[in-house]
DNA sequence: TCCTTGATGTCAGCAACTGACATCACCATA
DNA sequence: TATGGTGATGTCAGTTGCTGACATCAAGGA
């Protein structure tokens, strides 16, 4: 196994994060994550096809775990709810590395290179997503719509959940966008809209800052 | 005015479509597409940040539109519709040029960097939609998710519109795509969603290929 | 002991992008 | 009408991301 020192791909992440940190992305040159892993910059792009790519090796591993949580719901669950419970399937793990999570959004969001790659990211996680409902018989442009409301919860409740001083944990920030998102598609969609809508939103809003 | 040849960003706009068409988005350097266009590779970066951006230049006016909409729009209004009605206000722009539209498109899906691009963009979209909501008082988790829903919807309504051999109208396919997200984020969340969950989504079904 | 194998290094090269400076066509105005 | 300013373009050199081809080197097996 190893012959040369182990761990080449988790070096190579470790070195990257470090230096996005100190220099910023765009000043950390491909060559010096390489020298701090103790490797040479050919052998970065082996281990990750981009720059880029080093900071979302993760999300291989998400996407697995995301359609084996869909294809384990019973099949009379509905759409977006396989979606919203396997997505909470996945919250351990950010639970895990809360500080590190932070970290890495910070980092992000700097460079928009970045948020560009997490948000292929994210749309492939809504492909897979949409494919697993498509295999369990769910009409393609309702999967393709659970799906990507699912990656909207999930998008919306991380970002409370690393933001949030109290720390409370990530699945109840996703519930709280879930039941969010159902409120805001709630409306009538045309007929006198006035008070009732205005009232939801604003009963919403209370409810949801006390129930997370 | 023009002192040299005018309309230097809309030839390169055009020299760049005709080749990503010809030769594939990697196969064409931007040497190329400004040779074609009759100015040179740093002409080029003076108009375009990145040679990814050449293909994303109307967005900027998108933005404008779907804000200026939002605004317009009565205060009573639920956020969604009034997202919805923005993003219907920018269906004529599409509408003329549905050629255009499928071309781009296809070069877009073909690669990745493409995409991406696509993606962030529309985020930006569905930002500026939220900021308009928050203006009008909508309170802040509503109006991401609201903006998110609406762009989701605007993509899903986009595709099908794209793919229709019948060439029905884009705000048809939008509002069937709403329609749509309405019904799959309709379920109870929790008690037993047997049979009703699934029997919506098959009479949503049904009833979206009718009506679009 | 030799040979295979997989991970790494070396080197050359292209293309995206940037900064600094030169040029050139037009316009105003003296 | 000459002159000088101005903004769009060109030229050039340089960095960095990324790739292909080939060399090397440390195990482990025949």
């Amino acid at each position: 196994m190893g012959r040369w020192e182990p761990n080449a791909r988790a070096r190579l992440e470790q070195a990257a994060m470090e230096l996005f940190q100190e220099l910023g992305y765009t000043r950390t040159t491909v060559e010096g994550i390489a020298a701090r892993a103790g490797l040479t910059e050919r052998t970065f792009f082996r281990y990750f096809t981009d720059k880029r790519e080093v900071l979302f090796s993760g999300s291989a591993n998400l996407e697995k775990l995301i359609i084996e949580a869909i294809e384990e719901a019973p099949k009379t669950t509905a759409p977006l709810d396989s979606v919203a419970s396997a997505l909470e399937a996945t919250t351990p793990i950010f639970e895990e590395r809360r500080a590190y999570a932070r970290k890495r959004r910070a980092v992000i969001a700097a460079h928009a290179e970045l948020r560009e790659r997490e948000l292929i990211k994210l749309a492939s996680l809504a492909g897979a997503a949409a494919a697993s409902l498509r295999k369990r018989g769910v009409a393609a442009p309702t999967a393709d719509l659970a799906a990507e409301a699912g990656i909207a919860v999930f998008r919306n409740g991380f970002e409370r959940w690393v933001d949030d001083k109290l720390q409370r944990p990530l699945s109840a920030h996703m519930q709280a966008a879930l039941k969010e998102l159902r409120a805001v598609t709630a409306g009538t969609g045309s007929s006198s809209p006035r008070r009732r809508t205005t009232n939801t939103s604003r009963r919403k809003r209370t409810r949801t800052q006390r129930s997370v």
